[in-house]
DNA sequence: AGCACGCCGACT
DNA sequence: GTCGGCGTGCTC
């Protein structure tokens, strides 16, 4: 049977474009084409093509475009499709659940090379303009022009002097590595080098040793001698250049010792057992921090390699350093891919291409690696389940855990949620059997002892010298110091980030767009805001009282490294935050430096909770255990207990017992309490019954609709018209909240307003979303935007 | 998104 | 009279 026409949805994210199109299959590609490919068609009237996905295949070849005739695919972009069967019904039922369009769910699935940009090329036949524009050439890029030639071309184009073709580039590449072969050996001895000239020498001897054939990296042979000298025996004939492709992730599977098995303690083999024994629903995995939760995973992936299926782990963006990627190398050397933020787009690329040529068993990565491309998936494991990154904050506003259940489903794969501190929803699901409880009570190095916690009541023990520190924490902090072990230092960062302060007046400059104080850029040497991305040059005499001394303070922990200093002036501080890891492999240096022991104090952000392990630490010390406590979130007691008690759990990992000292002003609140004592399952049953008073997640459902408008008034209108349509949708039980401007009123020059559902069953939820959805396409509603995001993580 | 169609003001 | 401003609506 051949195909006539295919459904292809197009890259336009517009609620009127987010329906497949038909489009009529040449018979030149009708042998090519396949469900998943990536097509360029001819959209709109200008026929300007667009990349698009083939949705579906029919046989039909009557015209379905109401009596005109179908336009044809134009150009495949694929030998073999990029999206899976599965991929596409994914998709499908994410439609239904996240509120965003099939394009941009589609996108998501794909590594960004494949989204290719498009450019257009111009084609004259006019000399003139050859020789004056594309300088002799006949075509030239568009995009390569500056904007007054633009405007020059456009104006061309019109008076039919020069024509436009529409190219997407590819922006996939497949990198090279140069290598280096000793290919004349035997001229070796007869080369002439002067005997003032060292290094070369120094070569001369290193090659004598080497076989006729040998092969070393150009980077390697660099390394050891130096790029002169290596070009030296190159000119010589001695070495030869060579270039072959590369995975651009190779290179981390050097270095890895590799690793064998653990025995499992009694509770870790009864999980196991449990989790490769079944797959008929999902698996909690609530274990103490240091329980081996990590070895049980290790172990499930090693079963289900070893039965002929594949695995993903997914782990949270900032725990995914070399430091963890390690230990899953080390197990499962080259048949794991890794898949990151901190990778370039090329990096992603190949490691997509590994996966989807079947070569990777394992994939390890953040939030969406839930998406690759694996084929007979028998594990999907989610780390640290609680983590917020889980849910991306942008289109689509998925969750991966509900990819992974879905996928799950899919596949007939175990599928294991872990953590120490799970979030309510999900412990919630365990009590009701929705999922199956498995604990981890016990840490796995028995010697380990669960570290003392201590509060500290920052209104108690306030400190002449500083805001900041209590005497009792510094007091600790020397004593450390003194005994040559190390310290960790935690900020909670929430509520602080780098700005600029008049220390006579307080002035603190702010973007004129955004309600919100600028962010100091040192790398930029200037003023950014965050949200709208206004920049200005940071001013050195106050605009406010005109005093010089206007100076900025860094990010939270640069404001207190600065203080330590004085306070502490012999101890060796590392500071690691956003500003100090931006670098690639900086996160790791500092790690690493640290772990040597080359400074005493560890500063950090959250970060640093996520875990790290250094046997000689043996204090560590929350600054401010509460500015999350005070933020306009339900969920703000939650994340200060998970983050609290996954900081604790970072002292005393080994011989050394360890202590926790934690700075607060609300010493009796039971976030901060309960996470003294380790106690998730009693912070579980009281958070759950304020939950349940106050009808929030997991007792009721919640979506969040985000009005934005640059007039102030109109955004509140528009926002009282949505929540009238919803009330009478929706029924009496639902409860919907607000409206009410934003924690940060105003971004972009633009107002925002939300409102909040909350909701247990509502069959006509989606239909209302819908309607509301219409009601901000209409034509009066232009300049109106409206984000709708089902179990919203952040309020602000 | 981007492009054509269409309906109003300042020019030869 | 016409050129061109950008508001509106559609894209197989």
């Amino acid at each position: 049977m051949s195909y006539k026409i295919a459904k292809v949805i197009v890259d336009v994210p517009t609620m009127q474009t987010d329906k497949p199109f038909s489009y009529r299959i040449p018979q030149e590609l009708a042998a090519l084409i396949q469900i998943g490919m990536r097509v360029h068609v001819p959209f709109g009237r200008g026929n300007r093509l667009m990349q698009g996905v083939i949705v579906g295949l029919s046989a039909k070849d009557e015209p379905m475009n109401s009596g005109k005739a179908l336009k044809a695919i134009a150009e495949v972009l694929d030998f073999d499709p990029v999206l899976t069967q599965e991929q596409l019904a994914l998709a499908d039922a994410m439609r239904e659940t996240v509120f965003a369009y099939k394009i941009s769910i589609l996108k998501a699935m794909l590594p960004n090379l494949l989204n290719s940009s498009y450019d257009k090329l111009l084609r004259t036949r006019d000399e003139a303009i050859a020789a004056a524009y594309f300088g002799g050439q006949y075509e030239r890029h568009f995009s390569s022009l500056d904007e007054n030639e633009q405007a020059v071309m456009m104006k061309l184009h019109r008076e039919g002097k020069i024509s436009v073709q529409y190219v997407a580039q590819s922006k996939a590449t497949i990198k090279t590595e140069k290598r280096l072969t000793l290919s004349n050996q035997a001229s070796l001895a007869t080369v002439v080098i002067s005997t003032r000239a060292k290094k070369r020498l120094a070569m001369q001897a290193f090659l004598q040793k080497q076989d006729e054939g040998h092969t070393w990296t150009y980077r390697e042979l660099v390394h050891l001698f130096s790029r002169d000298v290596v070009q030296f025996f190159l000119a010589q004939g001695i070495l030869t250049l060579s270039e072959i492709e590369v995975s651009r992730s190779q290179d981390y599977f050097d270095q890895v010792k590799s690793d064998v098995q653990k025995v499992l303690n009694a509770e870790q083999a009864a999980a196991y057992q449990a989790i490769i024994g079944s797959a008929d629903k999902p698996f909690l995995l609530e274990g103490v921090t240091g329980s081996g939760k990590t070895e049980v995973y290790l172990q499930v992936i090693a079963e289900v390699i070893a039965q002929g299926k594949t695995a993903i782990m997914l782990v949270p963006e900032i725990s995914l350093t070399p430091l963890m990627t390690h230990r899953f190398i080390a197990r499962f050397g080259e048949q794991v891919a890794i898949m990151h933020s901190g990778l370039s787009d090329g990096e992603k690329y190949d490691e997509w291409r590994k996966i989807a040529a079947g070569h990777a068993k394992v994939v390890v990565g953040a939030r969406s690696a839930i998406f690759v491309p694996l084929q007979n998936i028998g594990a999907i494991i989610i780390d640290e389940e609680h983590e917020t990154s889980y849910k991306q904050d942008s289109n689509p506003r998925y969750h991966a855990r509900d990819v992974a259940i879905w996928r799950a489903k899919y596949h007939r794969a175990a599928l294991v949620l872990g953590s120490a501190t799970p979030s309510l929803e999900t412990r919630a699901r365990a009590q009701k059997n929705v999922y199956q409880l498995l604990r981890l009570t016990q840490r796995a190095n028995a010697q380990a002892e669960i570290p003392e916690v201590r509060i500290l009541d920052m209104r108690k023990h306030l400190n002449d010298q500083s805001a900041t520190f209590s005497t009792a924490l510094l007091d600790k902090i020397s004593e450390k110091i003194a005994k040559q072990e190390q310290v960790v230092l935690m900020l909670n960062r929430r509520g602080y980030s780098s700005f600029v302060m008049c220390r006579d007046c307080g002035f603190v400059p702010e973007c004129p767009n955004c309600d919100i104080s600028l962010t100091l850029h040192m790398d930029t040497k200037s003023l950014n805001c965050h949200y709208c991305g206004h920049s200005e040059a940071i001013p050195y005499v106050c605009p406010n009282c005109q005093s010089q001394r206007i100076r900025y303070y860094g990010s939270g922990t640069q404001k207190v490294e600065e203080e330590l200093a004085t306070l502490l002036p012999e101890a060796r501080v590392l500071r690691m935050d956003v500003d100090t890891t931006k670098k690639k492999g900086a996160h790791e240096r500092i790690l690493s430096r640290f772990g040597q022991g080359q400074a005493d104090i560890l500063l950090g952000t959250q970060m640093i909770a996520k875990g790290l392990d250094f046997p000689n630490v043996t204090l560590v010390g929350v600054i401010n255990a509460d500015t999350a406590l005070n933020l306009p979130d339900f969920r703000s007691s939650e994340r200060t207990f998970q983050l609290l008690t996954q900081v604790a759990g970072r002292a005393g990992r080994a011989d050394k017992s360890g202590e926790v000292l934690i700075q607060t002003f609300n010493p009796e609140h039971y976030a901060i309490k309960l996470a003294q004592t380790h106690d998730y399952e009693s912070f579980y049953k009281l958070e759950m019954a304020f939950r349940r008073k106050l009808n929030y997640p997991p007792y009721f459902y919640t979506v969040q609709l985000v009005m934005s408008h640059q007039n102030e008034e109109l955004a509140l209108k528009k926002s009282y018209e949505v929540m009238a349509l919803l009330k009478a949708k929706l029924t009496a039980q639902a409860r919907i909240l607000g409206p009410i401007p934003k924690p940060i009123a105003r971004t972009h020059n633009r107002y925002h307003y939300q409102l909040l559902i909350k909701y247990r069953f509502e069959d006509q939820l989606s239909a209302a979303l819908n309607d509301v959805l219409a009601l901000t396409q209409a034509p009066e509603n232009k300049d109106l935007r409206l984000i709708i995001d089902s179990e919203p993580q952040n309020f602000m």
